[in-house]
DNA sequence: TAATAGAGAATTTTT
DNA sequence: TTCTCTATTA
């Protein structure tokens, strides 16, 4: 094994004098509360530390590193640290060096599960491999895009039709293998017949293809560090000699590789503490068990459960709103939120005819929050205020009303800066020009821009390649020689090939500047004038980011340094020195926090997802719960919920009941608002009828907020843990109005399905093979069986 | 080989 | 509705 190099800069940067302190009470631990000075100061052995949302759990965790390093307990590159996001590790690092006064360079062993799983493989590479074949330690990750580009060629290869069972559906199987840390030999005969009986012979052959092209997949660094923790005690043994102190942040978010991982590592001493919220799990659907903290304390026996409840964040009616809300969830661990401050506005609730309505509302409210109209509230500026939604499809009613209005907005956590074409199609280049093997990259741009080399050519260049056991770029080389190809192609792939080679000696070359080198790439190769000639709205907005995307790599010494960041680190900071609201998904806001938040769309169906409760019955209903409740606890000052009678979905109108959560919400701290109605009056009571043209009697929807109905709603949230299906109250007697959405219905052609929507006479269904769009009249109600509705 | 028309699908997302 | 992917046509 090679030599540890961890830099003790940190060490030897604190000073003696300083050190000595620790004997008494450190200035860094002033001002903790005496959960938070407990989840400090509980070194030894396991801990399990709750901590409920806006409790200063980060502050514990940083403050806890803190201490550990001025008692001397360990040093720096002892301590390991790992979280999930680039961001949350580089927010500690900061935090960190702000308590001991200084920058911390030395904590290599904090970081993301994936890069410290990096660093750990690099180490080990050839431990991975079958028989002759072995993994490098100079191996690349590939990303999804590439993956899924692999996982294709395999599908092809296997002669199966891609329609019928899609790659996306292969990737996701085996993403959801490696999550639980399954190598192809130990997935479980149950699931032998995932992806057409095929699903464990495509791993293999995808597993064996990587180890080919000396490539792992995000999946594979927790996978090979684990496979190799177990087959190897001896490798183990080193690591868990080296790290002394062990952190989790976010632990309700692990999968089962993650914990065995850690478990792994931390079974010798046992000095591991990991923070979690069992009420913020989100993450179920891409691997995350619940379970792995809600069984800490038998795994860890003698565990030291210490719970963060003292809230900073929220005001009293916020907290007990979302408190109310989240004590629907079974199986729970516990917590009670609260909170020293008094007074505040109570969550407000409001109804809208349409999802445009909701989203004018919602304008209006900003400027008025804005322009300090509201004085209650104050003058905020946009950056406060934030609006989250269930789905990204949300997100168009917003950008469009806010585009209209004149309102700043940003989107978070749209496509990354990484993600984009223009910028996978550049690093592809760069890529190509570092690892001339690199046979997914060659395929990527080999054609782009348009060089006349398509299928055909591709094809005559992949079997010379696999005849002769060269790498792709190499194949090219050998068919421009051999004159295999004729015409057009050949020339332009003879100069493809000797640019390719000219710019793979430049990156060898130290005396050539790599950022030239890049920009040089992007130029002769044709890639920026193919966006210069291109007449689309959004081409100039691509050729800022190749510009942004060369002067990112200033930062670093030569192409491979970046590449190597790049493939782990695929965020990029926006600058917030403008006002803008701020636009994103639920899952997106988790860890933020804003005076102002928005909730709009809390409709069935939409939230909680009728896809998520059909999925995964209970527990996806409890995990669309819980995501409600991080939406929630979002909001410092003041939070408004808002639903829709009328959504437009996939370009048709469609109705929807109002979110069983508002059934949930505590009466007492809600405080439910009368839109300005199109007709002056109140109205929304859309949302209680099913069949449009109801919605023309206006006095159906007068007031419906003190109609009998609404209140029998309140009053049955509390025994609706067991949700009895609701009926919406049927007004007229339009046909479609004879189904309400999440009724089950039958179709002679597409079989059994469930209602998602309502328009018309028109039902948006989704059957097992998809959703459909179909007359109401060519399904009968039922199928329903009975109990298989899961909710 | 490249442009184009039509079909089909359509949560949530980090690394 | 809107995007992506495939099959067809020039």
């Amino acid at each position: 094994m090679t030599e540890f190099d961890d830099s003790d800069a940190f060490e030897a940067a604190i000073p003696l004098s300083q050190r000595a302190m620790a004997a008494r009470p450190a200035p860094y631990l002033d001002g903790l509360n005496p959960a938070q000075r407990a989840a400090v100061e509980s070194l030894d052995g396991p801990v399990l530390l709750l901590a409920g949302a806006g409790t200063g759990k980060t502050r514990a965790l940083t403050t806890r590193i803190a201490h550990i390093l001025m008692q001397g307990l360990a040093r720096p590159g002892q301590i390991l640290a790992v979280t999930f996001t680039n961001k949350a590790a580089h927010e500690m690092k900061e935090r960190i060096g702000r308590l001991l006064g200084q920058t911390v360079e030395g904590m290599p062993w904090l970081g993301t599960f994936h890069s410290v799983s990096v660093k750990i493989l690099r180490r080990h590479a050839e431990l991975v491999g079958n028989g002759d074949l072995h993994l490098k330690p100079s191996f690349t990750i590939l990303d999804t895009d590439d993956q899924l580009r692999l996982l294709k060629q395999l599908i092809a290869a296997e002669g199966i039709d891609e329609k019928r069972w899609p790659a996306r559906q292969l990737a996701g199987l085996i993403d959801g293998w490696k999550n639980r840390a399954l190598t192809p030999a130990r997935v479980p005969k149950s699931d032998a017949r995932a992806y057409d009986g095929r699903g464990v012979a495509l791993y293999r052959a995808y597993q064996d293809r990587l180890l080919a092209l000396n490539a792992v997949d995000f999946g594979d660094l927790l996978l090979h560090c684990v496979s190799i923790f177990q087959a190897h005690p001896d490798v183990l043994d080193q690591w868990r000699e080296r790290f002394r102190y062990i952190l989790v942040d976010e632990y309700q978010d692990t999968n089962t590789a993650q914990y065995l991982w850690l478990r792994l590592l931390a079974q010798g001493h046992r000095n591991i503490c990991v923070v979690g919220d069992d009420d913020q799990s989100i993450y179920g659907w891409r691997g995350a068990e619940v379970d792995n903290i809600l069984r800490f304390e038998s795994d860890f026996p003698g565990a030291q459960v210490i719970r963060l409840e003292q809230n900073y964040r929220s005001t009293a009616h916020i907290l007990a709103a979302a408190s109310g809300l989240i004590a629907a969830n079974q199986g729970r661990l516990g917590k009670t939120l609260w909170t020293e401050a008094e007074g505040g506005e109570k969550v407000r609730l409001i109804g809208h005819w349409d999802s445009e309505a909701e989203a004018r509302w919602i304008g209006e409210e900003i400027e008025a929050f804005h322009g300090g109209h509201r004085h209650s509230i104050g003058q905020r500026s946009l950056n406060q205020i934030a609006i989250l939604v269930r789905a990204s499809h949300q997100m168009r009613a917003f950008e469009d009303r806010f585009m209209t209005i004149g309102l700043p907005y940003r989107v978070i956590g749209g496509p990354r800066f990484y993600e984009r074409q223009e910028i996978r199609d550049a690093m592809a280049y760069f890529r190509l020009a570092v690892s001339p093997a690199d046979d997914l990259a060659f395929e990527r741009i080999v054609n782009l821009p348009r060089r006349g080399l398509g299928d055909k050519a591709v094809q005559v260049i992949q079997r010379e390649a696999r005849d002769r056991g060269l790498s792709l770029l190499e194949g090219a080389a050998a068919v421009v020689a051999s004159g295999a190809l004729g015409g057009k192609g050949a020339a332009a792939l003879r100069a493809f090939t000797q640019n390719m080679g000219r710019w793979h000696a430049d990156t060898l070359d130290a005396g050539v500047n790599h950022v030239e080198l890049a920009e040089r790439i992007l130029d002769e190769s044709g890639y920026t004038a193919m966006w210069q000639n291109d007449k689309s709205p959004d081409a100039p907005g691509r050729l800022d980011n190749l510009k942004e995307l060369v002067k990112a790599l200033e930062d670093f010494d030569n192409l491979q340094g970046f590449l190597e960041h790049v493939a782990l680190v695929m965020d990029r900071e926006s600058g917030d020195a403008v006002e803008q609201v701020s636009i994103m998904t639920l899952h997106a806001a988790k860890g933020l926090e804003y005076p102002i938040v928005f909730l709009p769309g809390w409709e069935d169906g939409l939230f909680p997802s009728q896809r998520s409760m059909d999925e995964t019955g209970n527990r996806g209903l409890e995990e669309e719960r819980r995501l409600a409740y991080v939406g929630l606890t979002r909001a410092e000052d003041l939070a408004t919920i808002s639903f829709a009678g009328n959504r437009r979905l996939y370009g048709q109108w469609q109705s929807s009941l109002p979110s069983r959560f508002i059934d949930e919400l505590p009466q007492d701290h809600i405080e439910v608002l009368t839109p300005p109605g199109l007709y002056g009056g109140g109205y929304g009571a859309a949302a209680q009828v099913a069949g449009s043209t109801a919605m023309h009697d206006r006095a159906a929807r007068a007031d419906v907020y003190n109609s009998p109905g609404w209140r029998r709603m309140q009053e049955r949230a509390g025994q609706r843990a067991q949700a009895v299906h609701r009926k919406p109250v049927v007004i007229d007697a339009e046909p479609a109005a004879e189904f309400s959405v999440g009724d089950r219905v039958f179709h002679q052609k597409f079989g059994k399905g469930t209602i998602m929507g309502i328009a018309e006479d028109t039902l948006t269904v989704q059957f097992q093979t998809g959703f459909k769009t179909v007359k109401a009249s060519y399904v009968q109600p039922g199928d329903s069986a009975g109990g298989d509705v899961p909710f």
